[in-house]
Parts: C-alpha cells; sequence; structure tokens
DNA sequence: GTGGTCTAGACCACC
DNA sequence: GTGGTCTAGACCACG
C-alpha cells in the first residue's frame, strides 16, 4: 500500500521538504494516495529517500498546517478525508490559478500582450504533440 | 542619464543580486537601457539603493559571464554592444520560451490538458483587465 | 579521508578562488578525488587553507556552475558524479585543447611555422629530462 | 609613417597597457616598425585608441625598462636602434620559448607526456591547413 | 575614480 | 552542522 513513487532532485536547488510537499499533492492528484490514506510514518520515508529526519517532519507539518493531512499522535498520518473529489479539485485549481497568474505577470513585465502568451502556448502544443486536446 | 528606475524588495525572500540581474534585463528589453549604454558603477548603484557594493559587483558578475554586459577594469561596465535589436529579442524570447514551458510541465503534472491551460488564461484575461485582449 | 594536497601560493597574484578551482580540477584528474565524493566544507577547507570562508564559497559556486560539482543547502558538496571517467577525459581535453590552440595563435603571429614549434618544443624535452620522449 | 594597426581588445580582460606593449612587439616583429623608428607620442597614440594618457605612459615605460625603446624628454620616444635583425630576433625567440614552457608546464600538471603534447600539436595542424610547413 | 579581491563577522535557510 | 546572503571596510590593479 505505501509503495509510493518519490521523486527527490538534490541538484535542483528547491529545498527537499517543498518537493515533498509537492510529492504528496501530486499523488493525491494522481490517485495513488486516496483521502483518508495513511501516509508513510516520518521515519520510514525518512528512510526510503535517505534524508534526514527532519526534513520529512518539516513537510508533514506544512501539509497540516494547510489542513491537507492530519497528524495524530501514536497513531500516525493521515490524508484529510472530505468527500473525496472536492479536495482534488480544489487544489487541482489553486496550483494551476497560481502558475497562471505567475506567467502573466512576468509576461507584462517583458511587455508581451496577452495574445503574444496565447501565440507562444499554441507554438508549444504543435511541436509537443498534435494529440493532446481532450 | 542614469536616472534608472531600480526597484528592489528587501523583504521578498529573493536574493538582492538576483534582483539586480532581472532588473537590468527588464531596462534592457523596455528600452531604458541600451546596448552600449555605461552601467552606473558599482559603487554608485550600491549607494543609491542603500546596499553594500559586493552586491552589486556579484549581480554585474553574472551579467557579465552571461555575456549580456561587459566589465572593463576601471573604465566602468558597459551593456554589451551588438546589433541592437538582436540581444533585446533574444533575450525575450529566451525568458517567455522558458516561463510557458514551465507552465505547461507543471500543468502536465497536474493532469490538465493543453486546453484546460488556455480556459484558465482567458478566464484571467477578462479578470485582470477587459482591454488587452479579447 | 579528505587529507587533500592544496597548494595556494598567496603571492602569486593569480586570485586565490581560482587556484582553489584549478586545484580541484587538478585532483579530480589525478583521481585524489573521484566523482561523488564529498569534497571538504566550504568553512572547513577554508579553516585550513587560513583564508575567509567566503572566498571557497565562490570557487565552488564557479564550480558548481561549471557543471562540475553539486552543492547542496545543508548537506554539502559533492563532486559530480557521472560515469566516471567520462567527465575527466573530457575536462583533461578541454584543457588541453585550449593550451595547444593558444600557443599556435600566438606562435602564428610571431611568424613562427608549425614546424618551429615543433622544434622548440623537442629543445626543451632534451633539456628537462631525457625520458619522457626521444 | 605612422599609420600603426593598433588592435586594443576591451573587454579580453588583458590590461590594455599590456596589449600595447605586446602590439609594439609584434609591429617590431613584423617589420611594421624598425630599429630606430619613432613611436608615436604618448598623447597622439592614446588619442587613436581613445584611452587613458597614462595607460600608454604606462607601457611605454615598461618598454623602456624593458630596453627596448628610448624616450628621450622632449624630443620623443625611439625604438631601441641595435644591429636591426638581432632585437627582432631575441624577443621572438623569448616569446616562443615562454609559450612552450608555460604549455609543457600545464600539460605537466595534467598528467599528459611530452609525446601526447606533440600528438595533440600535430592534429590540429592537420585540422588547420595542410600548407603551413616552410 | 573604476572594478577586483579578500577578510571578518552577522544572520538566515536547510538538513 | 551545512551552505547562502549581505555588510563593512581594507587594499590592490587599472586607467
Amino acid at each position: 500500500m505505501n509503495n509510493l513513487t518519490f521523486k527527490i532532485d538534490f541538484r535542483s536547488g528547491i529545498p527537499i521538504y517543498l518537493q515533498i510537499v509537492e510529492q504528496i499533492k501530486l499523488l493525491l492528484i494522481n490517485g495513488e494516495l486516496k483521502p483518508g490514506d495513511q501516509l508513510p510514518t516520518v521515519r520510514q520515508l525518512a528512510s526510503d529517500l535517505r534524508i534526514n529526519f527532519n526534513t520529512v517532519a518539516r513537510a508533514y507539518r506544512i501539509l497540516d498546517e494547510a489542513g491537507m493531512i492530519s497528524t495524530q499522535q501514536g497513531r500516525g498520518t493521515y490524508l484529510i478525508d472530505t468527500s473525496t473529489q472536492d479536495v482534488v479539485t480544489y487544489i487541482k485549481e489553486q496550483t494551476i490559478e497560481g502558475l497562471v497568474e505567475n506567467l502573466l505577470q512576468e509576461a507584462k513585465k517583458l511587455g508581451y500582450s496577452h495574445q503574444d502568451v496565447i501565440t507562444e502556448l499554441e507554438k508549444h502544443f504543435t511541436h509537443q504533440n498534435g494529440s493532446s486536446y481532450k
């Protein structure tokens, strides 16, 4: 049940604890983790990833403060258990919005119009794969 | 002649030297700085921004290594002087491409289709300002 | 394990941080350091060499930007860990080529033919040590 | 008589005064300047090259101290006038020797044998132009 | 007066 | 404990 696919990049410069937070969000979105599931213990995950115990604890603390997980003394750590799809879509929307907002903000500084951004995006669509429209 | 509009946010957590690097790129793109122009001296800019000259020197060194400026011992620092528009468009394109690529990569991880990204973008267009597009 | 033989010449006029960069390249080539090895911490090496830790940090930053080492906040600094011999031979070749190219370029300015250069080289072989060649 | 072809590279990082010293050596070797010739005045050359007066003066001082030129108060600066060919060949030899010695020293550090250096050199001969043997 | 190097030491982020 | 950032200030090389 806990063969989770964590990928940590030690060279990316992004703090490990943040990478863990992101990974867990992704696992939830992918469906690899479901609301109510138990997360690996801090010590287990630290050992698996060959990283420091405190680093995992910090990631869990952040998720806890964000209300995404529930840490229960002596019983373990669980993903919050609300009506499933709600959490997932909320997180997804929150994330994509942040990304888009950031893109537009930067583009604006560079003097690009919204149309320019669209054009650039479409360039990438055709390059990568013609099949991605759903 | 050198009344440049530098804006440093000391509370953003982003290193000052990186903010300077970005600012100079922006000034170039905006046309406030032109290829061949002399930049303020390290000590002058440091004094203007109320920061240490080593911090400015570090920013200039990075821009120099990136080939955007030319630092000349005892003479000052100059923006690179190639056929003007080339540099500017190159930097702009490089930047927007990076931003878009990053967005799509993240969106993909979240399971969004390209169309979803477009939709989200358009939502922002109407919210922010109705003038620029659509 | 980290009894590395660093030799810094404080009177050479060559910046200390550059000397450190060169020394580490050499240690890698000599095999005294191997891909994946941890380098001494910035503060440790600074203390050993009786220099400021910022000077070491600068050398490490350069090596990092060049992709030769991997600096990890809070964990330490490690030599890059690709298929061993690749890195070493690449660096060696890159270096010797630069040296030879430089020599030929200068010799050309002086009006020397390639044969002249060879002749001059052979003169040095016999002077220095009769064993290595000819 | 004084349309000399000076080429200064402000971006090379090599001090301008050293570039001038080298240029004058080259002009002598090329025959563009001959023993006994008058050099441009410090102010004239500084103006031509758009550089600081002191920089040229410094270059001339070095050449003077090296015995290559003779500065005569109020009369100008002249190249030393010994039996022509002597000076030229001396300078040439001195220079090529320095270059070769430097190459071998660096190659040695890298663990290259003399044969390796020869091999690398020959690689460059065939690549550049097959006609250079005199 | 210009930039470059180095030092000493404080404070922070991360592990 | 690790590296990163920034400051303050000295000294040097170059122009």
